[in-house]
RNA sequence: UGGGGCGUAGUUCAGUUUGGCUAGAACGCUUGAUUUGGGAUCAAGAGGUCGCGGGUUCAAAUCCUGUCGCCCCAACCA
């Protein structure tokens, strides 16, 4: 390709609200350009960059038995509705009508398009196990999108659904696409990735994992164990409590004039705030007068993730005043309104000598005992896991670090093969429902991390598995004609010697070539100048790490040729 | 869905507070000359319904109003 034809417009700026480095990088080299709010068009060089990423990943799916399919992206209401989903999912889903006034849908996911296709084709378990997968565009009407190719709304991804005869052999399939993730992952060169145990969401399912690309900008709080191997969205950590013994007295009612906060309580009596408990009001969704609190120790917080799974409700945090549930702000356990559903975490399971309110204006207890001053209480873990807690594994130090989602692994079980009616006959001559995993990797957003992870003051720098081209040729005084005969002698060469080669011709300086290579991030640039030629030779310099040398002219092929293969060892 | 910010040339922005001459700069682009190893110099040039609609005014990029779009924070997020 050459450069002076390439659409592919490289600036010194970034657009004003382009935040994040990937974002920065990915609009500064040209690679993509907005048209709407999380809606991006991809140049040649990003798409060229998004096949190669794809066909690292159906090159890991073929090896686990994968069948490449096409699902439709425009899909009718009715398998929506089989499911349950065209009701349960929310605005996230673009609905429409066709002309005949039918309810349509943009595909957003695809198991019950996988489970539509598997249920008119599959009917006998010697059938079973069966992977089918796809390469396609998705749509979801994010609330937000964010962070160039981070988050937006339209976006390619490979959706994978396998189907099994039992538990025992999903559970080995999904261990082998675990295997896969992690290999494509490497192979396109992250580096700071891991999986986590994560929440399924509205996935269902049991087990799921997330893999995550550990950096500052992500959106997801992610919990590690620096002394074993123990990681999990935040979303499912736990930690173990260490919980402080303090005197068991008698519950004694104590006005607290104004304090109300946690903080000023513990000022008051000269307390840590472990030894106080707090209230936070929630609401079930759609219905805000169905009040739920939640109680914590009073230096934790709440886990909302955690919070629902325990009462296998949806809650959103309640928009009424406090005072509207308990008349005053200092809500404690003794007394409230039975009709408030109460939540306790097991933080204070066992406490004695705690500090609570006592659901009466300027009140707080002390001494309260909950075994002994509450009725029937059972507790759920619902607090959030803190920087400095202790590992549930080993006991070590617990920290939090960022990541961004790169792709996820569910077990998904029987729930659409029964919501949708899929049933094959058995061994033992009867009908069940075959047993789901499905896994997903976001093609956009992994460029996104590449750019993320991989960069330096100069620009991006692409891992010779992804990048669109692997040479960048850049031709200094292109007028000479000499030079410019020697650089397209050697262009063509290379290309038919199988490299892939960006060659810019442009009559200009070499410092706005050298400048736009280093934007670009080729691995490998090649230097073609009257200079270099004097001596017969050409000059190549390794993006990553700057490294330069001179090589004769006739042996440059052949020398690049063994870097490629050489660079391309470490992404097998 | 709350809160905040922004919309002026291909790009990044100034100008808006306090209405007033032909709407500006830099980068990029075109032409010519001189240049040519880290974003060159000189000269000439093209490029704008100031997001869109309505209103106030002798006069609107500027004030009022409606609307659309974009960004950030929070909530949400298979």
């Amino acid at each position: 390709m050459l450069l002076s034809k390439l659409c592919c417009e490289r600036t010194k700026d970034a657009p004003g609200d382009a935040k994040i480095l990937s974002h920065i990088l990915l609009s500064r080299a040209g690679y993509i350009k907005q048209v709407a709010n999380g809606i991006y068009s991809m140049t040649m060089p990003c798409e060229k960059m998004s096949q190669r990423i794809q066909n690292i990943i159906r090159d890991e799916m073929d090896k686990n038995d994968g069948q490449e399919v096409l699902f439709p992206v425009v899909m009718p209401r009715e398998i929506w509705d089989l499911s349950g989903r065209y009701s349960s999912i929310g605005a996230e889903m673009v609905r429409f009508k066709d002309r005949s006034n039918r309810d349509m849908l943009l595909g957003m996911t695809h198991e019950e398009a996988a489970v539509h296709m598997a249920n008119h084709t599959v009917s006998s378990y010697t059938q079973l196990p069966m992977m089918i997968y796809q390469i396609q565009t998705k749509f979801r009407d994010e609330a937000r999108a964010r962070g160039g190719l981070i988050r937006v709304r339209e976006f390619t991804m490979k959706d994978a659904y396998s189907f099994h005869t039992t538990k025992e052999d999903m559970e080995e399939y999904y261990m082998k696409m675990h295997k896969a993730y992690q290999n494509i992952f490497r192979r396109i060169g992250l580096k700071r990735f891991i999986d986590v145990k994560s929440d399924s969401g509205m996935m269902g399912g049991s087990i799921a994992h997330e893999f995550m690309l550990l950096t500052e900008v992500g959106e997801d709080s992610i919990v590690l164990c620096n002394d074993c191997d123990y990681r999990a969205n935040m979303e499912v950590a736990t930690s173990i409590i260490e919980k402080p013994e303090f005197e068991d007295k008698q519950l004694e009612l104590v006005d607290t004039g104004a304090d109300k906060t946690i903080e000023e309580i513990c000022n008051r009596f000269n307390v840590p705030a472990s030894q106080t408990a707090k209230a936070v009001v929630f609401a079930v969704k759609g219905d805000q007068d169905q009040i739920v609190i939640a109680f914590v120790r009073g230096d934790l917080e709440v886990n909302e993730a955690k919070l629902k799974k325990a009462l296998k409700l949806d809650v959103v945090a309640y928009d009424g005043g406090v005072s509207d549930v308990v008349a005053c702000g200092n809500i404690g356990p003794i007394g409230l309104d039975s009709k408030i559903k109460v939540v306790y975490d097991k933080s204070l399971e066992g406490t004695k000598g705690m500090i609570v309110g006592a659901n009466k204006p300027g009140y707080h207890y002390v001494g309260f005992n909950i075994s002994r001053d509450v009725k029937d209480v059972t507790f759920d873990d619902i607090s959030k896991v803190k920087a400095g807690d202790k590992c549930p594994i080993c006991g070590g130090t617990l920290r939090i670090e960022n990541g961004i989602e790169i792709g996820n692994i569910f077990q998904l079980g029987t729930k659409y093969t029964k919501s949708m009616g899929m049933t094959v006959t058995g061994p033992d001559g009867q009908l069940f429902n075959p047993i789901m995993g499905c896994y997903g990797i976001g093609v956009g957003r992994a460029i996104a991390s590449i750019a993320q992870e991989s960069n330096d003051k100069d620009g991006l720098i692409l891992p010779i598995s992804v990048a669109p081209w692997q040479v960048h040729m850049c031709i200094l005084r292109q007028d000479d004609p000499v030079v410019a005969e020697k650089a397209n002698a050697l262009y063509n060469d290379l290309q038919s010697n199988g490299v892939d080669v960006l060659m810019d011709d442009r009559n200009c300086g070499a410092g706005i070539k050298f400048t736009d290579a280093d934007l670009m991030g080729m691995p490998i640039r090649v230097v073609v100048s009257p200079k270099s030629l004097a001596n017969d030779e050409v000059e190549i310099t390794i993006r990553a790490t700057k490294e330069s040398f001179k090589v004769k002219y006739e042996d440059a092929i052949s020398k690049i040729k063994s870097m490629i293969s050489e660079m391309m060892e470490q992404y097998k």
